[in-house]
DNA sequence: CCAGACGTTGTT
DNA sequence: GTCTGG
DNA sequence: CCAGACGTTGTT
DNA sequence: GTCTGG
């Protein structure tokens, strides 16, 4: 699953990355981003350009009474998504990039959850396949809403995991964006997997990654484990 | 027909 | 809104 | 995902 | 333990 997040890009960086229009993203670098809070989101424009956007982390489906519905939608499962009540919509026509330059996974040490940090090799942006949606409140707000598409843990991640966000290479992203109303059979060819090797893991020293700690500290490598080294962990 | 669900992950 | 279950 | 709450009444 | 909020 992907439930934790970081960009610690600043703003020009990000809409260098994505080769955005439009102004950059009005965000600080973050490195603890959490569901329900605003996140930058990279959608198609009617000419053909892509544009960022915030958007509430939780998509929220359009026949919610309740907003807080969208608290627990934060993922969904590529298996099942252009089937779904909630996704399938979504699938068909509003499809986005969820900009990221990193996301933590836990694993199990001892008795403990410890949190690694996932990131590209060489640093850069990483886009999560993502769904979005308009709601509207019965006062005539709107919210826009998204979630991130998961799917099994490739062979990097699933040493510790089996669930992993769906990141896209470059050579992916135009296509998973591209307007044109998508079936479900189209669903497995658009969602091309990112090469295992062009990622890098790192322990990190935070024990309590409270949504209140924010800052580049949370990415301390962790003291050597006891007993050797993790090869694959930077 | 109406009522109620509609989702994911991890853990048991 | 739309589908499923009763 | 993790962190933090988890309850009521009446009175100020 | 389980749910809600960020």
């Amino acid at each position: 699953m992907c439930g934790r997040y970081t960009l610690g890009m600043t703003p020009a960086e990000v809409l260098a990355a994505l080769r955005a229009e439009g102004p950059p993203p009005d965000q600080p670098p973050r490195w603890n981003v959490a569901p329900t809070q605003a996140v930058i989101v990279a959608v198609i424009t009617n000419e053909g350009g892509r544009r960022l956007r915030h958007m509430r982390w939780g998509l929220i489906p359009r026949w919610a009474k309740d907003p807080a519905i969208g608290n627990r939608l934060i993922n969904a499962r590529a298996e099942t998504l252009a089937e779904k009540p909630s996704f399938r919509d979504a699938y068909r026509k509003r499809r986005c990039l969820i900009v990221a330059d990193g996301f933590y996974e836990w694993r199990k040490v001892g008795g403990r959850k410890e949190p690694v940090w996932i990131h590209p090799v060489d640093g850069g942006v990483l886009t999560f396949a993502g769904l979005w949606e308009t709601w509207k409140g019965p006062d005539g707000a709107t919210v826009e809403s998204c979630t991130i598409v998961t799917t099994e843990a490739n062979a990097l991640i699933g040493t510790f995991h089996h669930r992993m966000p769906v990141i896209l290479p470059e050579e992916a992203r135009d296509r998973w964006l591209d307007p044109a109303p998508r079936e479900p059979s189209e669903l497995a060819d658009l969602l091309v997997p990112f090469p295992p090797e062009r990622l890098a893991l790192r322990t990190v020293t935070t024990r309590v990654n409270s949504p209140a700690r924010e800052g580049p500290d949370l990415l301390d490598p962790a003291p050597p484990a006891e007993g050797g080294g993790d090869s694959i962990t930077e």
